[in-house]
DNA sequence: GCCCGGCTTATACCAATGTATAAGTTCGCA
DNA sequence: TGCGAACTTATACATTGGTATAAGCCGGGC
């Protein structure tokens, strides 16, 4: 089951590629967004729904692995499936060290990247989930005040009131304070709630 | 810094390539051991030192590419850096896709196997440590009695002991008792601890 | 038959945590 | 100057958790 609105995005600098991959694409009903240059892409402002990218090494301008790098640097982790008629093997090493999720050589057989895209497109769902819990999680512990952090981090390293107390100078009422809103504001339903969400903030 | 022992493994067909890797191994001070089939190497029974193969692709009987799945499959996770001399991209990418650490093509230069040994040597031996804690902590809860291991688990869901009690149709008192046991045994020394070492067991 | 480990319960007490309510201080900003 | 947010403390009470000590039940193995 596709979501909906998922689209392949293809980056090539030979037009009659990029024709040829839209109608592939479009033929199993994917919709498709098509750039000649990197720099293109880049500036392009994405839907905030399921992706993947589909880019070819050689481009003018920025090739597809320093595109491939400054996405990965700008935290962008669209999966990429490279796509090139004039690749090597140190090329393809070093791609799917850095992450990509196929490696196709032309000429390819169609299928092969309709099969890469449906897992790159599931594979991007999966990660766009975890990344909205965890956002989710991030913005509530946000609303947390300077001293509600402190706290926290005592209450998730096991600490009693009283010794979290203690490290923090005050006292262990004021403790208290702060866990009630900690636990409020987290919406932690309990003490092991609230650890299992420290560890997914890192 | 290199531990002591770590070992390089070479699996390749060639006696002339293996004496030659070996050699340029052993002058910049690693240990290695050489087989002419991936069966030879999977009899072999390594000792338990941080460890790293170097495995060709193209091997008489079972091929480079399959012995990796066999490893994967028993669960040895060692670290595979390829060389070929007849590799193409399809190979490396599967490799890579499989869990390689590197894919060289012969010829490659001297500094560039070692460099990736290094790295999969120090990958090796973290997750070596990784794994040993792991271990250390499954042995901790196979310790567990069936019932306090059913106590935990409502634990670090957070239920309050009564709440437990009454799962586990037990009273509150009993409820204590395997509180008490299941934190000595499990060497945690907060509710806290406790629910990290369940996340980590999975 | 007896011992042991697992499982259970009990009493009594102390420590820790949670709740409700109220209010003081400090500091920046309108 | 006054307001609000953050931070602080307090009292009083209820609930929950932890410790110590003791002991009953049951099933498997020596």
């Amino acid at each position: 089951m596709r979501p909906p609105a998922a689209t392949v995005f293809v980056v090539d600098d030979d037009e009659s590629v990029r024709e040829a991959l839209s109608s592939l694409m479009r033929s199993v009903g994917l919709r498709v967004k098509t750039f000649s240059c990197g720099a293109e892409f880049t500036r392009y402002e994405r839907e905030d729904v399921p992706a993947c990218l589909v880019l070819d090494v050689r481009l003018p301008g920025v090739s597809g692995l320093e595109l491939q790098r400054q996405l990965t640097e700008a935290g962008t982790d669209i999966p990429i499936i490279f796509v090139t008629a004039h690749g090597d093997i140190p090329m393809s090493v070093r791609a799917m060290k850095a992450g990509a999720m196929e490696f196709l050589s032309k000429p390819f057989r169609d299928q092969d990247l309709l099969d890469a895209i449906e897992k790159a497109l599931e594979h991007d769902e999966c990660a766009r989930i975890a990344h909205a819990q965890a956002a989710g999680l991030r913005a509530r512990y946000e609303t947390l005040t300077l001293r509600e952090r402190e706290a926290m981090a005592c209450v998730v390293r096991g600490r009693l009131n009283k010794q979290t107390a203690d490290e923090l100078g005050i006292t262990e009422i004021t403790v208290k304070v702060h866990r009630r809103h900690i636990m409020a504001k987290m919406q932690a339903k309990s003490v092991a709630d609230l650890v299992r969400m420290a560890e997914k903030l890192g």
